[in-house]
DNA sequence: CTGTTAGCGCGTTCAG
DNA sequence: CTGAACGCGCTAACAG
C-alpha cells in the first residue's frame, strides 16, 4: 500500500495512541520547532503565537514523548536505584525521601532490587546505566573491586552507605562506627561486661564498620561475641537463643529489624528486658520508638541520607565533582530496653544469674 | 561544517557515551539490521555471522538503548507503580513480589509516591502514563469517577486492592469484607459486646469494605464504634485514648501499623493486652506475628497480590482483557492479643469460648 | 539470509 | 522570530 500524499494527511494520534508533537503544531498551525521551543520555553516564540500553541496542546492533551526526548537529548530524566532488599523498611525510608527531591527536579526513579546478591547487584547496575541519567546504589554489598568497574561507565554512580576509599565515586554514609562505639560505651557505662552481637550480611559495608566499633569496645571493658544473624526480625529471632547460650548481660544487634525479633524472643521467653538483658537496635526505624520497651538505639538519619543522595546526583550530573562528604553523625538514643546489668543493680537483693 | 564522505568514520562511541549499533555493526563488518536481528534473535541469521556479532557486541560492551528501543517499537518494557506511602510496610511485599516476576519478563518498575493525596495520585498516573507500557495502582485512593479517565487512556491500568463496579480495569483484591466480618465474629463469640475501631484513611477502599464489615457486626451482638486514626504506628498510639474512653472490651484497627501503635500505647498504660484488652490487627506484615502478644489479624497475601497483578499486566498487555478477578480470600489467624472480656472470663472461671 | 531505508517523536542547528 | 531538515539509536518492512 502507498502512502497517501496529501501535505496534512497525519492520523489524529500517533501509533502509541498519543498525541504527537505534530498534531499540536498542525492544529496551531505552526511548525513542531515552534511547538517544541514552547513546550521547553528555552526560546522566546511571539506571545500571541505561544498562546495559541499552549492552547491547542492542552486542548489535545499533549505531552512530550519522554522515550523521544531522551533519545533527543540524551537525558532520560530518570535515576536508577539498587537497594539489597525491597522488603525492608530502611531503605524505603531513603528512597522516600530521594524520591520526594528527585520528582521536584522532574525525575523518576527505576528500582531495582538486588535480593542481597551482590552479582545480582552488579548485573542489575549494569544494565540500568545505560537506561538512566545516573545510577544511586544503597547499601551496597559488591566489592571495591566492582564498584570501581562501574566507575569507569559512562553514567555517573553515587554510592549511599558505602564509604569506601581508592574509589572515587561520590557517596553519602553514616557514621556507623562511631555511633556503634557510643552504645557499646553506653552498655559499659551501666556496668556491662559481656555482651553478644547478633551481627548482619557479612558483605555488607555497615555490618563490618559495626562490627568494628563492637570490636574496639574491649578497651573500655566491654567484651562483645559476635553470633551471626542478618537483617530481619527472623533473623534476630532466631539467632537469639545461640545468644543466649553465651549468658551475656545484653544483647547489641546489628538493627533494630534484629534486634526487634530478638526481643520477641525474649519476651516469649519470659526474660525481662532490660530487667534480665539490655537490648540495643540501631537505624530508629518507626517500630523501635513504639517496641515496648523501646529500643535504645541510633538514629540514622534516613531521610537526609536521601536528600544528600539526591543532592550529590544532582552535582555529579551538573558535572561538579563533590567533595568527598563528611560522614552523617548518627546520635543515640536512650531509651527503655537498656539498665544496669542485674547484678550490679541487685547485688544486695536478688542475684540473678550471678557470674 | 560538511559531513565527512568515508564510508565508516564512525566515532568509536555515541554521544552518550554508550557503543551504539553502528559500532557493533562496523566491527563485525555487517549492517546494522544484522546487528538487530542477532540481538533480538527474533529472525534467522548465519550461524557465523551471528557468531561474530555477537562476539564483537561482547567485546565492545554493546546494549541497545532502551529509548531507542521504545522509540521504534512502542514498547518500553517500564511499567509504573503508584502507591499512596512509600512508608507503608504493607506496599512492600506486594512491591516486592511484582518486581520480582516483572524483571523475570524483562520489565523494569517505575515507582511513584502518591503520599496519600487522591489529586497527586492521578496526576502522577497521568504522566506516568506516557512512559510506561502499563500502570499498576496499588491501593489507589482516588474516586471511581477519575478511575475512569484512566481508563480511556492509551495505556492499559491494572487495580491492586480496589474493586469499584462500574470501571472497567482489570483487578486484583483481597476479600476485605468477609475478614474483617470473620474478626468481628470471633470477638463476638469470645462474648465481647462493644469494641472500638481504629478507622483507617477515608478515601481507603479497603477503609470503606473493612468498616462496611464491622457495621454488620451488630448482628451477632457486637456493637463497634468508630474512632478516626489512620494506616500508621503514629495514628494508632494517638487515636487509642479517645478509644479508650469508650470503655471498650477490645479494640478492631484498620491494620497491623495502627494496631501496633495502640498496642503499644496499651502497655505503657499498663493496660494488660488480652487480659483488660483484646486487640485486632489486619494485613498480617511481619511485625504482628511478633509483636508481645502476637497480634490475631487477617493474612492479606501480598504476594500473591504481587504475582496476580504481574499476571494481570501481562494479559492485558497481550490484548487480553482478563476476567474480573474474584477477590483474594483472607484467612483470619488467631493469635495472642484476643481474649474472652475479663467479665466473662471472671463469671465462670475459664471456660473459653463459652456458647 | 542480508542490506537499505523509512520512520518512531523530538530537539536543534541553520537558513530565511 | 520561524520553519525545514537532520539526527538521536533502533526496529521493521522491503528489496535483493
Amino acid at each position: 500500500m502507498r502512502r497517501r500524499d496529501q501535505p496534512s494527511a497525519r492520523p489524529a494520534v500517533g501509533r502509541s495512541g498519543h498525541v504527537t508533537i505534530h498534531q499540536v503544531a498542525d492544529a496551531a498551525g505552526v511548525s513542531i520547532a515552534t511547538v517544541s521551543r514552547v513546550m521547553r520555553q528555552t526560546e522566546t516564540v511571539r506571545a500571541d503565537l505561544a498562546e495559541r500553541v499552549r492552547g491547542e496542546a492542552a486542548k489535545l492533551g499533549y505531552q512530550p514523548n519522554a522515550a523521544a526526548q531522551g533519545l533527543a537529548t540524551g537525558v532520560t530524566r530518570m535515576v536508577g536505584v539498587v537497594v539489597p532488599n525491597l522488603a525492608n523498611p530502611y531503605f524505603y525510608d531513603i528512597i522516600k525521601a530521594m524520591n520526594a527531591e528527585a520528582s521536584v527536579d522532574g525525575y523518576r526513579m527505576l528500582i531495582a532490587d538486588a535480593n542481597e546478591d551482590p552479582a545480582e547487584e552488579l548485573e542489575l547496575s549494569r544494565s540500568l546505566q545505560r537506561q538512566v541519567d545516573a545510577l544511586v546504589l544503597v547499601s551496597p554489598r559488591m566489592s571495591v573491586d566492582t564498584l570501581r568497574e562501574l566507575e569507569n561507565q559512562a553514567r555517573p554512580v553515587v554510592l549511599v552507605n558505602k564509604a569506601t576509599i581508592g574509589v572515587g565515586l561520590s557517596s553519602v554514609s553514616v557514621d556507623n562506627h562511631s555511633a556503634m562505639l557510643e552504645l557499646a560505651g553506653h552498655l559499659a557505662i551501666l556496668g556491662h561486661t559481656h555482651a553478644a552481637y547478633l551481627a548482619g550480611p557479612e558483605q555488607s559495608w555497615q555490618q563490618q564498620e559495626r562490627w568494628r566499633a563492637i570490636a574496639q569496645a574491649t578497651a573500655f571493658g566491654l567484651r562483645v561475641t559476635p553470633i551471626p544473624a542478618g537483617a530481619s526480625i527472623e533473623a534476630g529471632y532466631a539467632a537469639l537463643d545461640a545468644a543466649l547460650e553465651l549468658k551475656p548481660t545484653a544483647i547489641m544487634c546489628f538493627n533494630d529489624l534484629v534486634a526487634f525479633g530478638a526481643l520477641s524472643r525474649l519476651t516469649e521467653l519470659g526474660v525481662d528486658v532490660p530487667g534480665e538483658m539490655s537490648l540495643t537496635g540501631f537505624d530508629d526505624i518507626a517500630f523501635a520508638r513504639f517496641a515496648r520497651p523501646p529500643l535504645t538505639t541510633a538514629v540514622s538519619p534516613q531521610r537526609d541520607l536521601g536528600r544528600l543522595a539526591w543532592r550529590l546526583v544532582v552535582q555529579v550530573l551538573a558535572g561538579e565533582r563533590p567533595a568527598q562528604q563528611p560522614l552523617l553523625p548518627i546520635p543515640m538514643v536512650v531509651r527503655g530496653s537498656t539498665a544496669p546489668p542485674a547484678d550490679r543493680r541487685t547485688a544486695e537483693s536478688l542475684p540473678v544469674g550471678g557470674g
